[in-house]
DNA sequence: GTCTTCCTCAACCACTTGGTTGAACGAGGA
DNA sequence: TCCTCGTTCAACCAAGTGGTTGAGGAAGAC
């Protein structure tokens, strides 16, 4: 299984009943027979995403009587959003900046569109 | 393969090779060569990668000359951010209403944390 | 005690995925 | 022309995934 937090929380979320689960858990905790009965899979499917979704982060179960209600934690958005903004903000720099190189030139030259600084990071394998 | 456009998204930054390309796209582009130098796998790998990057559309590859520079297109981040924060807004308006219903209560009374409405989405399968 | 309900665990299956090797392609350069 | 470079395509393999069925476990209800 994927080691690193942020694709377990990618990852989870890449499934469309996976996302549709959490976006019903956002309206209020439910059971897993609650979550399952809309959709067409056995409840041990649903049983399956909600492990998924559990080792990510995002919803963890407690016991109450013999029910397990679950319950979204939204505190693990926080990583998504982190690495999305930065690199967001990032290139959306990048293109302001070639925006004003752009518009500095002359127009009889064509723009290569190179940069050429070699990648700063390393490789994660 | 994935069909809608938001699992393409997640699924292809569930992987950290994948991810660590985008952070050096957004420094600049690059091509398939450059990009996979700093990692010990095949180009043809990361070439791959970049395959499923492209049909998220997260990159586009362009012609010029024989090397294929690769561009980060970084608005399709939005269509996650847009998401996440959709559920994560919802579920933390959802703590605060729940908060309020607990201060408002007599202490006697131990709080059943359930919520009953059915779900109000069908499943999409 | 015995049921019934709700849920999870264990096998198993079809399909996908991330990686490999080898071959082929397109565009310049000799 | 032929050669080389950068890239992609094709076939293959091990491992992971989403689904199934069947069995088992834990807590009320009878």
């Amino acid at each position: 299984m994927a080691a690193d937090p942020l694709s377990r929380v990618f990852s989870a979320l890449a499934d469309p009943t996976r996302r549709d689960i959490v976006a019903r858990l956002a309206v209020g905790d439910a059971t897993v027979g609650e979550l399952a009965a809309p959709y067409d899979v056995t409840v041990q499917a649903v049983s399956k995403h909600l492990r998924v979704l559990e080792d990510a982060g995002l919803v963890s179960r407690s016991r109450e009587a013999q029910r397990r209600p679950v319950h979204l934690e939204a505190e693990v958005f926080d990583l998504m959003t982190k690495w999305i903004e930065r690199y967001r903000r990032q290139a959306e720099e990048r293109y302001r900046r070639l925006d004003d190189v752009l518009r500095s030139m002359p127009d009889d030259v064509s723009p290569t569109h190179r940069t050429d600084d070699p990648p700063p990071q390393g490789g994660p394998p």
